[in-house]
DNA sequence: GACATCGTCTCAGAATGTGAGACAGTGTCT
DNA sequence: AGACACTGTCTCACATTCTGAGACGATGTC
């Protein structure tokens, strides 16, 4: 199941836990399925999250994600001088297109959601603040793995990749030839066309330029 | 023994790395000396949490709160059904009084800023979302700690007491009789006079019910 | 009533984390 | 140039800490 190499330590176990609950309430039931660890362990590594306020418990004695998180992610996004200095230039870039824009940075083996505006539109597409995409599939994970061809031309399309009915176009933010994060927008395929790249190409790869500025960063 | 503080593990020790980068980067050395570590251990447990994503480095090497926290903490965030719940009311009260307006629960010897709307003027309170404040201090905190006078009033105000130029007032959210979170409505003493509570109880207790009632709720 | 399932707690055994210290790299004085 | 004071990283023998089976009382369900 989890994949990092890591000789098997309290610490792992206690993330397993912290991210058992990630998905809703759990009961300590729920979190032996989800963990793999006995019910004794489990329960000891709850109650000690709950003493850092890491953890909570419902009033059915459940386990809930807890509320020192909230304050730690806020500092976690906080500390990304990325996602604030490019604000700006997603906000421009999303109103140029009228569709969804997301940051993306790389994150071992997946990307992250840094920043996310969503289009006016009805229909649109959603990508949540934080969320944890693969980095195989999607405009943003060509650019993000450096693929020959994105880099060739600044920019990269897909079309219902990682998503049916999706299609983006993403261009990489520079620092000197090094990929520190892709700027995406994505929208349903009737508005974007089959071809995205023809309609969103400059306007993403412009905002990547106004993002690397914004950040004092470069192509060189 | 005792199992409320728990004598010192690994998890603590983590969380205390965890906790040492949430003001902002820290060096391994600043990690050091923020949780008392030594050197090795400091640096073991760091590079743990940076396996699992509740740390990054930065270029310089240093540590700061990863991105998995984001994600985590919008979880968290999600996860509490009374602040969801509870947005309509608020904005209304944020819109009723124009000041800001704050909903806070209790957390063991604090009190937790769980949802915030801020007030259009220049000039406004501003708690961030997942601040941990004193309990002893501001009217919320009476509210929480359910203070005789607060409870038999149904409101409490609080001029100058948790910062200075702040006034606010703030009222019980109940469940039966029990306080489960306080609705706060807090601005500078310019506007909000020397007796608040004259110029906001009624709304803000109004806020409270209708609160309870968005959460199913009720003071019964 | 018998039975399943829940959360909690204890305890002996062992796996795990621990800190001193070695090491190489970097920056700063003289 | 050297000497020095820092970094961050890693190893290793030792013992502190964590572990899981199982007992326990409460609840819930046939």
């Amino acid at each position: 199941m989890n994949s990092t190499l890591s000789g098997v330590g309290v610490l792992d176990k206690a993330v397993a836990v912290l991210e058992a609950v990630d998905g809703g309430a759990r009961s300590l039931a729920d979190l032996v399925v989800a963990t793999g660890l006995s019910r004794a362990t489990a329960h000891r590594l709850a109650a000690a999250l709950v003493a850092h306020d890491l953890l909570r418990r419902d009033a059915e004695g459940r386990y809930l994600p807890g509320l020192r998180l909230i304050a730690l992610g806020r500092a976690a996004a906080a500390e990304l001088p990325l996602a604030v200095a490019a604000a700006p230039a997603l906000e421009r870039l999303r109103e140029a297109t009228g569709e969804s824009v997301q940051l993306y940075v790389r994150q071992g083996p997946s990307r992250v959601c840094v920043a996310s505006l969503e289009s006016p539109h009805g229909l649109r597409t959603i990508v949540g603040l934080g969320a944890s995409l693969p980095l195989d599939l999607g405009s943003a994970g060509k650019v993000l793995r450096a693929e020959p061809a994105a880099v060739a031309r600044g920019w990269a399309s897909s079309v219902a990749e990682r998503e049916p009915g999706v299609a983006s176009v993403s261009a990489p933010v520079l620092d000197g030839a090094r990929v520190v994060a892709a700027v995406s927008v994505s929208g349903p395929i009737d508005r974007t066309t089959r071809d995205p790249g023809r309609r969103y190409a400059t306007a993403v790869t412009t905002a990547a330029r106004e993002v690397e500025m914004a950040a004092g960063l470069g192509p060189r």
